[in-house]
DNA sequence: CATGAATGAGCCTTCATTCAT
DNA sequence: AATGAATGAAGGCTCATTCAT
């Protein structure tokens, strides 16, 4: 999983490689960088120096900082939809299914909690990272119809569906931003809910 | 100069007013100013030029810009919280009620769309923004419970008020955020559902 | 608010008393603020605050910051040279005297250590306190002529006096500053010394 | 001399050079500055600008404006032990030492006065200075005490040494300040009272 | 005499980005 | 492909000073 993203990718001393393992170091930096201090805390200098590169080999790969959140941003997606559609297609009960979404999501949302709140800070001010916001969902949405069709459930409104992943993606972001405990709630009986909120949503 | 021409269309100059009434145009225009470019895009001498004041005075008023925003969301806190009191208390069938609070809410939300989402970056990267956002969770629900408990409805659980909460502030966002619109769902479907979920939780 | 309660312990609220009495009250605030921060260290609000008037009051008395920093070092000044001719004209023998008058010097420069060091860099910096600072060496060569006169002693020339001066007034501030301490050398030695130093000056 | 100093890394505009290279025409840039408008009066992006660079070059090589004026004066200071290191082995009668010696350090002094100023009220003000100052007392000390053991000289006190120095520093001071000159003073007079006593200091 | 709100020039510092090597 | 020195616009904040009341 991430530890693909994480680990192979540290810094053990690069120096002319090739140019994909590069920018894939360069992603990797700039993922954890805004992870841990956010957009606006992450120097793009300091990108660089994590990943074991110089200033220059930045700007080299991308335009611009905002660039490097994107594609920070989209290997984060990817590796989330890899991971969603592995657990999706690795079969079990509706029940087994949904407990395992919810575990993988809590677990991306709290791993990629600082990415996340500046992401929903970009989407406002940043219209590319808006746009590529509004294709994960659309794909999500276009995933939960096509789900629903396989099993033959009944036609659930798109719109009941963006209700639906609303619900989790925040719900996953307070359990991921420590809401849940700041307020002295049980976090299992959240989860337990989320869990029977998808299964219904898977059929 | 383009002091005269921005300021001619602005309220009325201020000159010697009493401090109450300065902090409070300050305070105005953190607001504008937040909601409209974001936090990090704006700057601590254009709010005070936007009151109509000089850089001296906002740094009499407040200590730093974060003092600043935290000032501007206190204020929009307080005012929705007397509008949803108000509604609650203008009384009418639970429908009528849930009603008003989803509409109330939705404006509010789509009038301080750009407060929100610099709020969800700093709650992650300032602690002050976070206490002051757990504090108004935790007074939310204390509401949820107290309502339930006037009418003598079911016990439900603190956690399900949360889900609950979760659900209607996020979906608002995202009809304020024009993300309905943009994934081409219908706005109205999504109120209904919303209505009813917070006539549900009222009673 | 916290602030009377603040407010009350300071000055004691002064509130229309005779300009003089109110310059006096800035003076000795000024000197405090100086003498404990610097005179780069002090803000002109502060000392009108401390002195239990407001901004505008520092400003009926003195045309800047400048002007209080020599107001304060006048007064100080003042002081010292009554202080000297008191221990003077006190009588004893040389070396009483000169006891005295070590015990005296060290006393006021350690009281004012922080007003001297900023004497030291405006002495430099602005014209009319290196004007000040030169009448009272001229002042201080005079009297040690005279005194010399008066008991008849050898002509010395006055440029011995000078560097007389300057040694002490070094040494005095070494101590002041807490030079001696952290060397390691023993302060009553090199106070003895300049006992004797001055008991020779004196006759 | 200093000439080396500062005349060599003068005109020659950088362009990609080494960091010594720029650190050493920055730091020259600010001891300039320093010296002749006194620490409070330069501006750090004067000082970037007087050196050939941009303002952000001397935020490269400095922490901030108190750092860079640590390395101004700790080149100063370096740069008169090794001119004084050389006097006292360059060899002749006592007198002839103490002569170079006097003229050597009137010059330091004088060209030096604007940075002198600024040093000992920051000698006050910030830590650092202070400490840096003191190690240089420390090590003048030291330099005494041998100078006078290997010529077998009398074990004159530490505390003397240190009156020495005050006396002579400040009386340097002074000249270069043009104190002597303000009061009428003769000048080849003090500086012969000088020698005399270095003379007595070095056996 | 006194107040204190208001001013605004100016300073320090950061950081995204460029470009010569 | 990579480097890293250099850039400089921009922005946060301070503080001496003014002036209307």
């Amino acid at each position: 999983m991430q530890r693909s993203l994480d680990q192979e990718l540290k810094t053990p001393r690069p120096r002319r490689g090739s140019p994909e393992q590069t920018r894939k170091r360069l992603v990797a930096a700039a993922a954890r960088l805004f992870n841990r201090v956010g957009y606006h805390g992450t120097d793009s200098n300091r990108i660089a120096q994590e990943a074991g590169y110089s200033t220059g080999t930045f700007y080299k790969h991308f335009k611009d900082k905002r660039e490097a959140f994107l594609a920070a941003y989209e290997t984060w997606v990817a590796s989330e939809w890899k991971s969603v559609g592995a657990e999706l297609s690795a079969g079990g009960t509706p029940e087994a299914i949904a407990h395992r979404l919810v575990t993988l999501s809590i677990d991306f949302h709290t791993r990629w909690r600082g990415l996340r709140s500046s992401l929903l800070e970009l989407v406002f001010a940043d219209a590319d990272v808006r746009r590529f916001y509004r294709k994960q969902r659309r794909r999500q949405l276009d995933v939960m119809a096509k789900l629903r069709a396989g099993i033959g459930a009944a036609p659930r409104q798109r719109e009941d569906d963006a209700i639906h992943l609303f619900t989790t993606e925040r719900t996953f972001d307070a359990i991921a931003q420590g809401e849940l405990r700041d307020l002295g709630l049980n976090r299992e009986a959240v989860i337990e809910a989320m869990i029977k909120k998808v299964t219904a949503a898977l059929g």
